[in-house]
Order: structure tokens, then sequence, then C-alpha cells
DNA sequence: CGAAAAACTTAGTATTTAGACT
DNA sequence: AGTCTAAATACTAAGTTTTTCG
């Protein structure tokens, strides 16, 4: 149920255009704003030194944005506490205040209880309810979700107001549990044309301002009361003006493909430049070139976590070996990057960058910069003189991309007719580039809950394990000639043998064992099925009633389902294999693909080699994926090359 | 100019949803 | 039909780059 008037920007013919104008109309109604506190009812209390204690309204609202916390790891650290209490005092009546002295005296679990059971309650809603909600919602997405922007209607990014709550910083934040205040119309400002309908503030309320800047592509801001930075309404990554900047962004990647040898020779040469400006930011450049580490801006001291990139990094952050593991020139990092990131590399450099790095942290300290004559504004000056539109992050786009490309061409088997061995050469190209950028994330957690599971299936996976690895045919003339107790002691040595030999984790091969067991499944199904079919067609050839055509239809219908089935599970399968028994066991779990395949790969080289191998875009893109690259999707062909 | 603010992109995690499994 | 799991989506923090300002 696509609507099939979806405008297609991209086939119109003046889209390089770059004037900074960025619309010539713009109406929209505003954004959503977050439901109003809802108090509690008076049987869930909140207690302080063992006693109920009515709470003022908004102490009391402040007090549950901690509750519902209680159980989240945060509530454990100092800062978020004391952030906390000193912000939730600061909403407090002043007999509260007197009374409300010590964080540790407030008991939240009767509120924190409370809120859980509302989520159950929730989830047991009836089907009505839940799509009499979902169809409310629809209905909202419809009214705000949307704008008018040069006479097209472009679906909007995000037009809910971020509800008050505690601030979540990520990594060490100074700031974390601090109050993030509810954002009212007073705090808005409104961007849109003069000449529209300007959305209405509510009943009784006025804008901050109103505004008529074409020059911005922001449709509400609101300065946010933590860092007091600005925050925007801005539309989704489908609309055309994000699209043509999406576009451009790897334009401009692709032309530092075909200056980036120069570069290099560049860089190379400075290694040796008299001036110390000048060889740290060779040095620097060698490390976003060679590494894809971030730019890396200067921060505020204590404002935010202690995180680095490229031209903040500290002496304390590199470890210099001549000499490791029998190779020569090796510089180990280990840093917290973005989002508190661990960056941890060992890497082979050239002699010279090596001899620079020892020059640079002679005489200091572990907290002094490394380069300390360089910052991001004077390298990425620089780089927009060797070309148009470069900076520090456009190595990052271009190696991801070119990375992307080269190991598809390496990795993909064009005599494999197979889509699932396809898509795992994909899925093994993409897992390339996001290794490169160390885009990581929480290994999943049901792993240990697996763990717990493990006794009750212990026979089934002896069982599997016999039919299906190398074991098997040892296993089974060995279990001839024992008792069950004994095969599982044999079993259990098999598995403890594997998990040595590929140094890998019980539950990594428990999950294996899992997925045979789901594949044999399947494939018993497939086999069923297929008997039904024919039984089927032998019926409706007999009685060629329509009833029977639909039937054996259906029964046609579901081999295919299942089929499709099997070949997602193989999938799995061969990819958790290859995670398994590759080298780097431990990190691939922690590995995130998506970070890459949305902000670094161009969008084309993906669609080329779909289109190259008949491979559907769908098995390699989902819906919202799709809407953000339609405009690669309907751009190229199987020849594109990056 | 250089610092600060504004604007915009990139990021991991939390929540929701879909669909497989029992 | 309920339960479980993985994928999709929502959310918003945290970066980079561009623009403004003193």
């Amino acid at each position: 149920e696509e609507p099939e008037d979806k405008w297609k920007w991209w086939e119109e013919k003046d889209n390089a255009k770059d004037s900074g104008v960025k619309w010539k109309f713009l109406e929209h109604k505003g954004p959503v704003f977050a439901p109003p506190y809802e108090p509690l009812p008076k049987t869930v209390q909140f207690k302080y030194d063992g006693k109920p204690m009515k709470l003022s309204l908004e102490a009391e609202e402040v007090m549950t944005f901690y509750a519902k916390m209680l159980d989240h790891e945060y509530t454990s650290k100092n800062d978020f506490n004391k952030n906390f209490f000193g912000d939730w005092r600061k909403v407090m009546t002043k007999e509260e205040k007197s009374i409300i002295s010590d964080l540790g005296k407030c008991n939240f679990r009767d509120v924190c209880t409370y809120f859980q059971q509302k989520t159950e309650e929730r989830k047991a809603r009836s089907k009505a309810e839940k799509l009499e909600e979902k169809q409310k919602n629809e209905a909202l997405v419809e009214e705000f979700g949307f704008c008018d922007w040069d006479g097209h209607r472009e679906k909007i990014g995000n037009f809910r107001l971020e509800p008050p709550g505690l601030f979540r910083g990520r990594g060490n934040h100074p700031k974390m549990g601090k109050l993030k205040k509810r954002i009212i119309p007073e705090d808005i400002t409104i961007n849109c044309s003069k000449n529209s309908v300007a959305p209405k503030p509510p009943p009784g309320h006025k804008w901050k301002e109103v505004r008529h800047d074409n020059q911005v592509t922001w449709l509400v801001s609101w300065t946010e009361n933590i860092q007091n930075q600005n925050k925007y309404i801005m539309l989704n990554p489908s609309s055309r003006v994000k699209g043509e900047k999406d576009w451009q962004k790897y334009e401009i990647a692709r032309n530092l493909k075909t200056k980036v040898d120069r570069i290099r020779e560049d860089y190379m040469r400075d290694l040796k430049s008299s001036e110390m400006m000048i060889r740290q930011r060779a040095v620097a450049l060698y490390f976003i070139d060679k590494l894809a580490l971030r730019a890396g801006n200067e921060k505020e001291d204590g404002e935010s976590a202690d995180t680095v990139g490229c031209c903040s990094l500290r002496c304390e952050h590199i470890k210099l070996h001549k000499q490791l593991d029998g190779k020569d020139f090796i510089v180990e990092f280990d840093f917290l990057g973005k989002d508190s990131i661990r960056y941890y590399n060992k890497v082979p450099v050239l002699k010279q960058v090596f001899k620079n790095l020892v020059l640079f942290t002679e005489n200091k300290e572990g907290g002094d910069d490394l380069f300390d004559r360089l910052n991001t504004s004077t390298l990425n000056k620089y780089l927009n003189s060797l070309m148009e539109g470069l900076t520090a992050k456009v190595f990052r786009t271009y190696n991801a991309s070119i990375t992307l490309q080269n190991q598809l061409l390496e990795l993909t088997d064009p005599d494999d007719e197979n889509v699932s061995s396809k898509i795992l050469s994909y899925n093994r190209a993409n897992r390339a580039v996001a290794v490169l950028c160390n885009h990581q994330r929480a290994a999943p957690k049901n792993f240990s809950e697996q763990m717990g599971r493990m006794n009750d299936k212990v026979e089934l996976w002896s069982a599997v394990l016999a039919s299906k690895t190398q074991y098997l045919i040892r296993l089974r003339n060995v279990a001839s000639l024992m008792g069950s107790f004994l095969l599982i002691t044999y079993v259990w040595f098999m598995l403890y043998l594997i998990l040595l030999r590929f140094s890998t984790t019980l539950v990594d091969m428990l999950q294996m064992v899992g997925m045979c067991i789901k594949i044999e499944k399947k494939q018993a199904d497939i086999r069923d099925a297929k008997q039904e079919a024919k039984s089927a067609k032998s019926d409706y050839k007999h009685n060629k009633s329509e009833g029977k055509r639909k039937l054996y239809e259906a029964k046609k219908k579901k081999i295919e389902r299942l089929q499709e089935q099997l070949i997602k599970l193989e999938v799995q399968a061969t990819d958790k294999a290859s995670l398994v028994f590759g080298k780097t066991t431990e990190e691939n779990k922690e590995i995130a693909l998506g970070t890459s395949k949305l902000n670094y790969l161009d969008p084309r080289i993906t669609v080329a080699w779909c289109k190259k191998y008949a491979i559907p875009i769908e098995k390699c893109y989902n819906k919202t994926q799709r809407d953000k690259f339609a405009w690669a999707i309907a751009m190229v062909d199987e020849s594109y090359v990056f």
C-alpha cells in the first residue's frame, strides 16, 4: 500500500544548484508537545525515611523520572544521583526541601513497580484497543508528520518534542542525571514561509519567535537546558533536501578518489617537513586516511565525557613499540571516541611516522596534546585548499565506500547461483567497513540466558552434533558402544575440543548447534509440504473443482515460503559460523553494520551490485533504507562504479 | 582573526513490531 | 493463542562543519 504519487525529485533537471536558498515555500503544523504529566494515584506512594510522603505536582513528576530508572545502571552512579538530587531539590517546595535532604532515605520502589505494571497492562491490552491507538497515532502523523516544502508533501523526521526526563549522557558524562526540562511553546522558534499558514501555538500560549529563514532547513528549533544547545525539527532522510545532500556527499567522496593519490604523496612528503605544524598535519592526515579516525574537535573541559578524535589525541592515548610481536614500528591506540566507544588497535606504521610520533611525544606528559600545533579548523582549511568540499570526514566516507566496492569484487563468487551465499558476501563486505569505522554495539544479552537453558537440551544437541559435524562418524561409532551418560560426556568433551581449537565461546557453539536444529526442521517441513502439495495436485486432477485448485495453490505457496525461510536460516548459520570460526570471534558480535550502511556506503554501489547479480534490493535494504536511498535505486544500473 | 553559536550528520540504545515458534 | 526473538523503527546524544560575532 505504497502511495504511488511519491515525488521523484531526482528526475528533475535543476538538482545541482547551490545558492544557499533551501526553499521557496514552507508550511507545516509545528511540533507535537509531550503529553502533560499525569499525577500518581493516591495508592502509589513515594516514601521518605520509611514514611509515605505526598509531593507537590512538580516535585512528584521529577521523582517519577528517577523512579522509572530505578533498575537501570545509571542510578548506581554517583554523578547521576548527585545531579538528579540537586535538580530535584530545585523544584521542591520549601517544606519538601527541608524534609528531603538525603537521597539514600528515598524509597522509589512502589512508584517504580507502578510504572512497570502500567507497561505490562499496556502490553496486555486487547487487539481492538491496540488498533485504536495505532489509528490515532496514524492520524497524528498525517497531521503533524508532513510539511509542504516547495509544493511537495515531505515527511518530517522528528515532529514530536523530546519529553522531559533525566539526561542520559553516554560514557562518563558529568551531567548525567540532570533534569531535562519540559519544552513549552514559549521555548519554540518556528521557521516557515511568510506567505504560509503558520502553525498555531496551543491555546493561551505564544511561540518564542516565528521566523522566515529560507537559508536553513529546519522547521522548529529550541534550546535544550542541559548543554544549552539548539535542537531542531528537520525533514526525514527520504526528503529531497536530505537526499540531495547525501548524494552530494558521495560525489565529493568520489571526487576524492581521483585526488587521493596526490594527497597521499603530499602528506608523505610533509612527514619530513621542517615545520612542526606541517609534520603534525601529515601524521594526523595519515591516521585519518589509514585508520578512518574522526577529525577530533576540541571539547570544553568538564562539560561532557572525555572523548577524543584524531586532532585531539593526547600522548596517553598511544603507545609506541619499536618492535612488537616480531613487527616493526607499532602504534598501540587506546582511547575513547564518539559515544565513549573504545578504539583499540595495534597498527604498523611507516618508519617516518613512527619517528615523528617519538618526536611529538618527547618532553610531554600523558595528558598533553599529541598534535599541539594542530586543530580541526586548520586541518580542514588545508584540505579545502587541496580539493573543493574536502574535509576530514570525507576520508571516512571515501575509505568506507571504496572498501565496500573492493570487498564486493573480491568476495562475490559469480559462479555461485545461490542468493544466500551472495548476501553472505555482501554482509562480510559490509562488516569489513564496520570494522574499519569501529562501529560497535553492546553484545546481544540473550547470550547468557541461553547458557541457562543449556542442560535441558543437551541430549538434543548431542544428536544434532552427531548428524552435523565432522565428529559425527566417530560419535556414532562410539555411541553404539556407550550408554547415554557416557555419550553425553563424550559430546561435552568434543565441544571442549572445538572450543579450544577455535578459541570460541561455548555460547557461540551452542547457538550454532541451535541453528543446525532449525535448519534440519525446516528441511523436514519442506519435505512434508512437498508431499502435501503432491497429493493436493493429484486430488485436483481427479476432481477439477475451484476449491481443490485453491488448495493446491496454497500448498505451493507454502513451499515457497518455507524455502525462503530456509535460505534465511542458512545465511544466518553460515554468517554465524564465519564469525565463530573466523579470527576475531570476540569483537565480531559487537560490530554493528547499520551505521556504515546508512551513513558511509554510497548506496549506488549496493544497487549496482544487486542488479549485477539479480539480487532483490530488499535483501540488502529494509523499508526505511529503501526510502532513504530511493534516488540511488532509481538512478543506477549494474555498470556503476564508485 | 578566533571563539562561540548554529546547523547539520552520525551514533548507539531503547522500544515497538512482525513473524516464527510452541 | 500466547510467547519469544530478531528486525525495524524511534529516540536523542554526540559528533563535524559552517556561519556568525566581537
